[in-house]
DNA sequence: CTGAAAGCGCTAACAC
DNA sequence: GTGTTAGCGCTTTCAG
C-alpha cells in the first residue's frame, strides 16, 4: 500500500523505469502514448517518488531549508510575546512549494554559536537542500554566506544589506519605510520625535534609524541624543525606551519604535505614567504584527510583507518555479512593496 | 568540502564503512579504540551522514512531518490577524529534534480537500517521515488516521478527542480549563455569562463549550440561547458574536470567547458600542496568543501550552528521545498542564 | 568485535 | 523515442 516503487509503475505500464522517470520529470522526447500509460499506472498505484531516493540519486533534493534565528525565536516564546514572523514566512514558502512537489525543512540556527560555521556546514551536508532561505540576521552574516558558497547551494537572503553581490536578494525598502512613517508623524504636526531602535545585528535596525534621521533632517528637525533609545526588539525594551525618551530634556510628542513589540511596550509605558495615546503621545511601530491590530489603541505601523518576500525567494530558489519567471525577474534583486498602515495610535500633537 | 562520505571517514580511520556506521548509530559491541578513531576522523572531516541516503537505505528517515491546517493558516495570514500557534509548535519540536539530529518538515494539509486521503497518502509515500505530528483539526479526522495507519508511520495527535486508542495522544484538559475560566468569572460575581464558541471541526470548540456549560450548571446559572454565539475563531467573529450577545434579552455582564482572537473582537465590539471593559463588561479568552498580553485591556485567558505539547509529542515520536522516557511515559497519554492567566479584561460586574 | 557484499529507489549516462 | 546499466551513500544481512 504505502510502498509502490518506480518498478511497480514500470511493470504496470509495461515500460522501462527510465520511461517512467522521463514522464515524471517532464523530460522532452516522450510520446503522448507513453505519457498516458505511465500517468494511468501512477494514478492507479497512487505512486509518488521517494524524496530520499531522488535526493540521493539526483542532484535535486527537492528540499528548501529555512534557517531561522534560534535566539529571537526562543526569546519570543519564553516571554510569551510570540511573533508571527515564522508563520508568515512559512506560509509564503508553503504556498509556492505546494505547486511543485518541493518540501520545506525548518532549522533553527544560533548565529551566536561559536561553532556556527561548523554547525551550518554539518547541517548542509546532512540535508543537502536544493535551496536555503536565510532570514535576518543570518542573511547578513559573512560566515553564513561563506559556508553556503563553499557548499554550493543556492540561497536567498531576506532583508540583506551587505555584500549585495552574493545570493538572491529579497527585501523591502526599510529605510524608505521608516522615512515614510517619520514623514507621517511630521505631517501630523509633530516636531519632537523620539526613536527606539533595534539591535545592531539586524541590518533593519540601522536602516530604520537612517530613514528616521533622514526624514527629520529633511525637515530641519533636530534629534537630540536623549530622543534616541535602543532596545532588543522586545516589549520590555519598549517600556524601558519610552521611559528614557519621556525623560528627555524636551520630551517628544511622538515615538517611533523600530518594531511593533517595542512600540506596544512604549504605549504601555506611556499609559503607565498617565499619558493618553494618541492624545498626549503618538506612537508608531514597524512590522504589522497581529498584535498591532488588536492593541488599544490600534497601532500605526509599517506592514512588512514577510510572506510575499518568502514567496519571491522560493520562486527564485526552486528551478521549476524559477523557470516561470522572466529572465529579468530571475536575476534582479527583489524589492517587495510595503505599506504604511495608519491606525489609532498616531494623531496630532497636543496643543501645548 | 561539502562532500565527504562514509568511505572517506572509513579511509581516514582505516576501518570499514560498517564500523563507521556502527559507531555513528551507537550500536553495541564496539571497542573504545574504534569509537575514538572514527570519532576523530568524523570530527576532522566535518562529516555528517546524508539524510537521503539514510532514509533510502534504512528504515529511519530521521524526519518528523508536522501537518498543519491549510485553511486556518491561510485565513490568519490573509486577515493579517496572524497567529503564533505554528511558531510555538515548531519551537517545541525544534528544541527536541536538535538534540538528536532529526529534522522537521512542515506540510500544509487542507482537511477540506475532496482528495484528502489521496493527498496524504501521496505525501507520506514521498516523504516517508519517521513520525507525523497532527494538529487540530487533523488530529481528529478518521480519514487522516486511516491513511496514517495504513502507511504504518507513528503519529502523535495534538488535542485529539475521538478514537483515543489510535496514535500517541497529547493534549491539555480543554474542558476543565474552560470550566476554570467560567468559575473565575463566576467568582468575580458574574451571573449572566455569554459564550462565543468555535467551529465544530475543532474538538476543542465542543470541549470548551462543555466546560463552560458544566460550570454554569454547577452554580445553578442558566444559559439562555441568546447568550450563546458561534464563530470561526476569527476576530471578526468575535465582533459579530458580542453584538449578538449584547442584544440578548438579558445581556450578559461577562463574555467568554473560545479563543483570544474572538475575545479580542468581542472587546472591540463592546468598546464600539460605548461599553468599557472590564467596568461594564468582562471578557475572557482562550489560548494566550501574543496579542492577549498587548491588548488594551490585557486579556484574561487560558495559556495553551502548544510548545510543550509539541515537545511531548516529538519525544514520543523519535526513538532516541523516546528511549529516555520511562516505560510508563512512553505509552500513557500525555496531558500537559495549562494555566489561567488573569489580566485586566475581567473584573467584578457593574453594580447595576 | 569487525568486515564484505547486497541492496534501498531513484537519476544519469550511454546505448539502441 | 525508449531501454540498460551503473551508481548516489548509506544500512543490513551475513560471515568471520
Amino acid at each position: 500500500m504505502a510502498g509502490s516503487t518506480i518498478y511497480d509503475v514500470a511493470a504496470a505500464a509495461s515500460v522501462s523505469i527510465k520511461s517512467v522517470s522521463r514522464v515524471l520529470n517532464g523530460e522532452p522526447n516522450v510520446s503522448e502514448a507513453l505519457k498516458a500509460k505511465v500517468g494511468k499506472a501512477v494514478e492507479e498505484l497512487g505512486y509518488r517518488r521517494s524524496l530520499s531516493a531522488r535526493g540521493l540519486a539526483g542532484s535535486s533534493s527537492s528540499v528548501i531549508a529555512a534557517l531561522v534565528d534560534a535566539g529571537m525565536t526562543i526569546e519570543h516564546w519564553r516571554s510569551g510575546s510570540g511573533n508571527d514572523y515564522l508563520s508568515r514566512l512559512e506560509l509564503g514558502v508553503l504556498m509556492e512549494l505546494r505547486q511543485v512537489d518541493y518540501h520545506l525543512m525548518v532549522e533553527m540556527v544560533d548565529y551566536a554559536s561559536p561553532t556556527l560555521s561548523r554547525d551550518l556546514a554539518a547541517l548542509l551536508s546532512s540535508i543537502r537542500p536544493e535551496g536555503v532561505l536565510l532570514t535576518p540576521p543570518n542573511s547578513d552574516l559573512t560566515v553564513v554566506l561563506d559556508v553556503l558558497d563553499a557548499s554550493g547551494v543556492a540561497y536567498a537572503r531576506l532583508g540583506a544589506e551587505h555584500e549585495l553581490d552574493r545570493g538572491t536578494l529579497v527585501s523591502m525598502d526599510e529605510r524608505q519605510a521608516a522615512r515614510d512613517m517619520t514623514e507621517h508623524l511630521i505631517a501630523l504636526g509633530h516636531r519632537r520625535i523620539g526613536f527606539i531602535g533595534g539591535p545592531a545585528v539586524y541590518s533593519a535596525s540601522r536602516l530604520r534609524l537612517e530613514g528616521f534621521m533622514a526624514a527629520m533632517q529633511t525637515h530641519g528637525l533636530e534629534v537630540p541624543d536623549d530622543c534616541l533609545a535602543e532596545g532588543d526588539f522586545t516589549f520590555a525594551a519598549g517600556v524601558a525606551g519610552v521611559k528614557r525618551l519621556l525623560g528627555a530634556e524636551r520630551a517628544p510628542t511622538a515615538i517611533f519604535g523600530a518594531c511593533d513589540d517595542m512600540a506596544l511596550g512604549a504605549i504601555q509605558g506611556a499609559v503607565a505614567v498617565g499619558l493618553r495615546v494618541p492624545d498626549d503621545l503618538s506612537v508608531a511601530g514597524f512590522d504589522d504584527s497581529p498584535s498591532a491590530m488588536f492593541s488599544n489603541p490600534t497601532l500605526t505601523t509599517i506592514r512588512q510583507p514577510v510572506a510575499e518576500m518568502a514567496a519571491a525567494a522560493v520562486q527564485r530558489l526552486t528551478p521549476p518555479l524559477r523557470a516561470r519567471l522572466s529572465q529579468e525577474d530571475q536575476t534582479a534583486a527583489v524589492v517587495v512593496p510595503y505599506r504604511l498602515v495608519a491606525r489609532a495610535s498616531t494623531a496630532a500633537p497636543p496643543p501645548g
